[in-house]
Parts: C-alpha cells; sequence; structure tokens
DNA sequence: AGTGAACTCCATGCATGCAAGAAGCGCCAT
DNA sequence: ATGGCGCTTCTTGCATGCATGGAGTTCACT
C-alpha cells in the first residue's frame, strides 16, 4: 500500500524537521515563496503545510503578515517541561505494567548502548541515543495516542534542549537517572517508574532554567530577518511564581 | 487589538466546534465543495481548515480520498483517557499550589451550582457547568500550555462522553469526586490533588469502557466509508457562526 | 448469473491570478 | 536632525482553473 504522500505533508515534515534540528531557529520568517521555490511547487502546498504547523504549535501565522518559527520564552518552555514530565511519566507508568519482554530486551539493549555512550563523551551521539531510549518506553506504553502525544511536546522543545547535555556532567546524571527507571521499569512497579521519570524529566527543565538565568541569551542567531528571532528565543529570564 | 481572523480559521473553528458538540459525527465525510458553499467562501481556505483539523487529529485526510471526521474505536478512547487523566492530574497540582484567592472563590460558586444543578437533575445541564468546573482548574495552573493541551484532548474526547452523565448515578458521584478535589485544592495539597482528580478522570474512562462492552456500538460505523450521511447533519444552516 | 475489466465522472491536489493589507521609504514640516 | 505622513511595493489571503487518480458503473466474458 503505497500511501501516496501529498506535497503539503511533505512539506509539512520538512519543515518540522527543521525546526526540530534548530535549522529554522525560533522567530525566523517562513517565506511562503521562497519555500515554494525551494521545494519547487506553488505556494499552495507551502500554505497548507504552515497551516499545519501553526496548528500543532511549531511556527505561528499572523494574518497578513506571514509566518514565524514560534519562539518560546522561558516561562513557555518550562510550562512545556511539566507537561512533557506527566506525559513521559505516564509512559512510563504503563510501560511498567504493558512491555513485552521483546520490548523489554530493547529497552536494556539501548540503555547499554546508552552507558557505553555516555563514557564514550561525546553529547550530541549520546543525545541521539537518549532520544531512542525515551522512543523505546513511549512504544512500551501500547498506548499510540500517548506516543504521538509525547513525540509532538518532545519535538516542540526539542530547539531547546539540544544544547542541554553540554552541560558538566549532565550526561552521567541522565544516564545514571535512566538507570534508576530502567530498573523501576524491569521490576514491574509503575508508581517508581513514573515517579523517577518525572523527576528525570522535571530535572531537565531545572537545568535549563538554571542555564538560562546564567547566560542571558544563549544563541539567538536568526537567519534571514535580522532582528525577529531573539524576541522569542530565551531572553528574559522571568522566572515564574 | 482586533485581531483579524482569516476565514480558515473561522472554518476550522466552526467545524471543531460542530465534532464536539456531535453535529458532525465520526466517519462522517467532509466534503470541500459542500462546505465551500455552505460557507460562501472558495475551497481554499476550507482545505486549510481541514488541513489544521488534520494537524490535531480531529478529521483525518486520505489523499485523493477527501476528509473525513476521525472515528476513535474504544481502544483509542480509553488510550485518550489515559492521557486526559495526567494532565488534567497536572492542572490540579499546579492549581493547588498556585490558585489566586480570587480563583479559589470562584473555583468554590462554580462548585456550588455544579452540586446545585446535580441536584437538579438534568446531565445536560450538569455537562455545560462541570465543564466550566473543570476549566476553573485548567486556569488555575497558571500553565497556558497546559491549559490549551488539556482542552485540546478534551474536545477531542467530547464526542465520545456526552452521554456518559446519563448513566444512573454518574452526575451524584461526579459531584462528589468534584468535592474530593476541591477540598485538597483549597487545602493546598498538590499530591492529593492530582490523584483525586486522576481517579476523577479515570473513573469516566472505567465507566465508558463498561457502557461500551455492554452495548454493542454506540452509533456511527468508524472505518469503513459509513456513506454521506452528511447532507442530513451538516445540513442544518445554523452552522456559520 | 457472477466476476472482472474498462470507462466515465467527479473530487481532490496543485498552479495561477487577483485584490487587499502591511512593511518599508521618501518627502515634508517642525 | 527628527518626527510625522502619504506613497510604493511586496506579501498574503482567497478565488479560480486544470490535471490526476479514485470510485462507481456498465458491459463483456466465463
Amino acid at each position: 500500500m503505497a500511501l501516496p504522500e501529498t506535497r503539503s505533508e511533505q512539506l509539512a515534515r520538512a519543515l518540522e524537521d527543521d525546526i526540530c534540528a534548530g535549522r529554522a531557529l525560533p522567530g525566523m520568517r517562513l517565506d511562503e515563496q521562497v519555500l515554494a521555490q525551494r521545494f519547487g511547487t506553488s505556494r499552495t502546498p507551502v500554505r497548507e503545510a504552515l497551516k499545519m504547523l501553526a496548528a500543532q504549535g511549531f511556527v505561528e501565522i499572523r494574518p497578513r503578515q506571514g509566518a514565524v518559527v514560534v519562539g518560546l520564552d522561558v516561562r513557555q518552555v518550562l510550562e512545556l517541561f511539566e507537561i512533557m514530565a506527566v506525559l513521559e511519566g505516564l509512559c512510563a507508568r504503563l510501560a511498567a505494567r504493558r512491555m513485552t519482554p521483546a520490548e523489554r530486551a530493547d529497552l536494556l539493549a539501548v540503555h547499554a548502548e546508552c552507558q557505553r555512550l555516555a563514557v564514550a563523551g561525546d553529547p550530541d551521539v549520546y543525545y541521539a541515543m537518549n532520544t531512542r531510549f525515551h522512543e523505546v518506553i513511549y512504544a512500551g506504553s501500547h498506548n499510540r495516542q500517548l506516543e504521538e502525544e509525547t513525540r509532538r511536546v518532545r519535538n516542540r522543545l526539542s530547539p531547546y534542549r539540544r544544547n542541554q547535555l553540554h552541560q558538566l556532567g549532565r550526561v552521567a546524571k541522565s544516564v545514571q537517572e535512566h538507570d534508576d527507571v530502567v530498573r523501576a521499569l524491569l521490576e514491574g512497579d509503575p508508581d517508581r517508574a513514573e515517579t523517577l521519570m518525572r523527576r528525570h524529566i522535571g530535572i531537565q527543565g531545572d537545568s535549563l532554567s538554571d542555564f538560562v538565568s546564567n547566560m542571558s541569551t544563549p544563541q539567538a542567531a536568526p537567519q534571514t530577518p535580522p532582528q525577529a528571532a531573539l524576541a522569542g528565543a530565551l531572553g528574559r529570564p522571568t522566572m515564574a511564581r
């Protein structure tokens, strides 16, 4: 069943990918014509793709003013981390009860790989495997809706997480937290698995918040329009509450 | 700031509303031309609206085959309830710590109104106030992202929840559960508030699951193209907004 | 009669055209 | 020089046109 993908879907995926991978920075203007030319189509599928991304919160479309990559301020990022924590926590809870033996084996394998890469020391390589680790747990929840939802929030946060692991010692701590989670999962302890996972994600939020309040602005580097980006990029340490 | 709303956004909201209110049933075909005529526009904004709804999971667009209102099977509904439980639980947890005095007063007022309507006995009227009750707690979380996310999941579930409260005694139990939640919230006990709210939502899932396993299937035929029953439901000119 | 295939028709996907609104710019006045 | 104002231009939002592919129908064949 060769499901034929429409141009607009392809574009939506490509653009989402650009945003998640940090190739399209927050605040960057997404010009319909430019994109249309770049992808060799007309503006119509581009517009439809942008509408889809807007509906998912990746871009913002201001009427008559075009689309820009959504720039989250610190507060919004922390808000998303709060959501992320409970969603991943639920994944872990359900996974503790529902993972098949094969999935458990998978989890162990990926976790072992994480440990290996943690020692190896390249945060970016670890980052990729870390993603796979979490994906295994999403799948282990056997809740497809949850899986998608969690992945979506993760993707929305990804531009703001890339540098997380570059913090000194963060990789080592991360893999240790994984280890605790894995243990709870394999022992089939849903409560503990959920709690540990929530804490694991929560720590990332905290660590980000520290990071931000130390440096004023990390790397706000807008592409085409010289100033637009910074507004959204992590700027004011307006810590909520 | 009179933000000018585009046609496509209006359409998206109107259609989402139709779906949530049960005027557009799962499986129903959404014909671009018909909608365009009904709303007095061309197909373009209709298409963009459908793309947005598709991105949010309200409709499914099969290439070259048009858009249909997504029909969730029992399993998917239960999956969404699992998500809903933790999201609402988080709302309650955060609200317990963050609600302002004014918001607490609001909560009490709405809760009192719920109690009154519960005795009055009309489930549909109670349903509306019940929604407001939960909305107050969403807002009390002081987490905008969470608020939107929770509302989105709630909306996706709404076609499947409308009849929930018609179950015998469900309204009374619901309001009792609310009462417990309110107490925890006002006492500022985040853990208890979260736990109670999770249970409150979880019960709805269970109750639905009972309901479904008793009766064969609620209403529409989901996956297999159920033909154009649409003319009837969407035929009302009351759709415009 | 049942099955299968080709044909027709039509909805969708995409391209293009056009009008309205916003951003940028230059001119004038203070 | 600076601030305000009108104009130009460009982009977006929407309408329309056209080609593709699917679904239903009809007809031939077994």
